[in-house]
DNA sequence: ACAACTAGTGATAATCAATGTCAATGATTA
DNA sequence: TAATCATTGACATTGATTATCACTAGTTGT
């Protein structure tokens, strides 16, 4: 998904719910869809070079984008990241490195037989689902390895 | 576990590390133990009836459990909320009504598969983990239902 | 094109949870 | 007991988010 479809469909968005695509939120998404995903809120002020561009409007941006699903929220540990939420999909999962602190995404998905367990067992029925794993990344275990011969 | 062996594992997590179990966070742990888990900061500053136990105390000692993991800290949307950690293995998942906002505990695992399939694949090395399921609760699903036969 | 109306914005003030300060208190040790 | 050190409570401070409000830009109907 090119970030041109991407731009299309924030408008398709924001129109069907009676938004306008202002210069200000162009701005502001353009941010997010270059700078790779994951970002604060500092991030995205810290980005924000536009002087004209006041703080109260990125907020506003922020939390319109969180109601219609073109962005996400992801807590890890202490911080709130937002990342592109634009395809109708679940949630994919995440990796992070308690080492060194980064964050990788998981290309696959296998938890539909625990959603089915779920469903047996409680009469819960899953719409969506957030999965993160803590623990050590493989950069950071070889470097452990190296350290221990040392 | 009973209330009476939490309380010694607690002692026992404190005198480890040096701390003293006063008697502030003794209330505090109390509280904890008696009320039903997944408390917000704000239940527990409400909780705390004593008007000589100072919000600063509130504060130092949950942050001090949470760094004994005697305390977990999760995040369900807006808000954080904490649950006694005491046993030493991974977090349960949690199933959260996105109608009632009821909060159910998953009594199985069910990962191991899938945290097999990330060391395979990114090499990276599990510790834990944290699952959320968002959907409609059994009560939530037959309410729905009735209404639509009225 | 014009006026009337509406949505969105930026500067600023206000709010509120969380943390820092510090003198006083309580516990522990020599 | 005296010295030492952890802990506490009152209070001040911070810092992120939200509310306010006058102003601007965009939209609609004529
Ligand atoms: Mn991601
Ligand atoms: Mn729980
Ligand atoms: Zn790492
Ligand atoms: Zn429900």
């Amino acid at each position: 998904m090119d970030s041109k479809t991407e731009k299309e469909i924030v408008i398709k968005r924001l129109k069907e719910k009676g938004y306008l695509l202002t210069s200000q939120r162009e701005y502001i998404l353009n941010l997010i869809i270059k700078n790779d995903r994951h970002l604060t809120i500092k991030d995205i002020c810290n980005l924000v070079e536009d002087p004209t561009i006041g703080q109260s409007t990125v907020y506003r941006a922020i939390k319109l984008f969180l109601s219609l699903d073109i962005l996400r929220k992801i807590n890890f540990g202490e911080n709130d990241y937002y990342e592109l939420s634009l395809e109708n999909k679940h949630n994919h999962h995440h990796l992070i490195c308690s080492e060194c602190g980064k964050i990788i995404e998981v290309g696959f998905d296998y938890l539909d037989e625990l959603e089915n367990k779920v469903y047996e067992d409680y009469g819960f029925v899953v719409k969506n689902h957030t999965l993160r794993f803590c623990g050590i990344c493989k950069e950071c275990t070889m470097k452990r390895s190296d350290d221990a011969k040392t």
